[in-house]
DNA sequence: TACGATGATTGTAT
DNA sequence: ATACAATCATCGTA
């Protein structure tokens, strides 16, 4: 439970996302900032016709988002579907709430002034004048609709489209790897893009990934030591194991108590 | 269910 | 552009 709560930073930070694109542009140019929101929710297939094809669009570039692992989503897709055409709907009747409150409003002070036109003569300047500035309120309404619609959307995206929320931890194999690079190359822990992909390729993961990877276990190797020491004496015996059977020779009892000794230049990770 | 481990993202400094 | 640091969101386990 409270699972809600725990999406409170990541609504934020969707929020703010859409903030920021408003104010990038608050030096009061409504239209540019009326036709970014007019796009996005036609890009998103709100706005657009009442089919979602801009679901479906979002939904591939979601799986496409969380890389080779072709799994089956279909679940979410439709659960993403779902509530995207709930926003949809939300949208459209609003809109069209608005629409007609504008419509009835027009009409109802057009009344008034035609009554007031037998007391006192009223200019067809004077009408126009009144028209525009009743369309203008209701088209600022309107805009806050589509912000707020857009803001619904974002959060939807981010919530499908945020790689943590679908994280799986590497199969131990792939683990084993990318620790017997990072404890055999410990004093300079930063694999160049070749060796990158290399093992990548190995663990059946991506490169970024690999990056990931090495940055986290770099500072988090950094951070403390002592948790991470007898992972790295294990390591350095069993690549050391390696050298000797592969060799043939050396007899040299070696337990190194201290992992760093392994490299030439020691302290680049300091 | 609470908590540590872990992969991914974001922000900042270089 | 890259690395670091902080943080998020989930997983695995006691």
């Amino acid at each position: 439970m409270c699972v809600a709560s725990r999406y409170v930073g990541e609504e934020k930070r969707a929020l703010a996302g859409v903030l920021s694109i408003r104010g990038a542009q608050d030096e009061e140019p409504p239209d540019p900032q009326l036709m970014r929101l007019d796009n996005m929710l036609l890009a998103e297939g709100v706005s657009g016709p009442e089919k979602g094809g801009g679901a479906s669009a979002v939904a591939a570039a979601a799986a496409a988002a969380v890389g080779g692992t072709g799994n089956d989503n279909s679940v979410e897709h439709s659960d993403y579907r779902a509530k995207l055409t709930q926003i949809r709907q939300i949208y459209h009747t609003e809109l069209e709430k608005y629409e007609q409150a504008c419509n009835e409003f027009t009409t109802h002070v057009m009344n008034l002034l035609r009554e007031q036109s037998r007391t006192r003569p009223i200019s067809p300047k004077e009408i126009e004048r009144m028209v525009s500035i009743i369309h203008r309120k209701f088209s600022s309404i309107q805009m806050q609709l589509k912000q707020s619609t857009c803001e619904a959307v974002m959060i939807l995206r981010s919530r499908f489209l945020d790689a943590r929320r679908k994280r799986r931890n590497f199969n131990k194999q792939a683990t084993e790897i990318l620790n017997e690079y990072f404890y055999s190359h410990l004093s300079n822990p930063y694999p160049s893009e070749e060796a990158k992909e290399e093992l990548a390729k190995k663990c059946s993961i991506t490169v970024s990934q690999v990056s990931n990877w090495f940055g986290n276990k770099r500072i988090r190797y950094k951070k403390n030591i002592g948790k991470f020491q007898e992972e790295a004496n294990m390591y350095a015996a069993r690549t050391a194991v390696n050298a000797t059977s592969a060799s043939a020779q050396g007899s040299q009892a070696n337990s190194p108590s201290t992992p760093n000794s392994a490299g030439e230049s020691p302290r680049s990770l300091y």
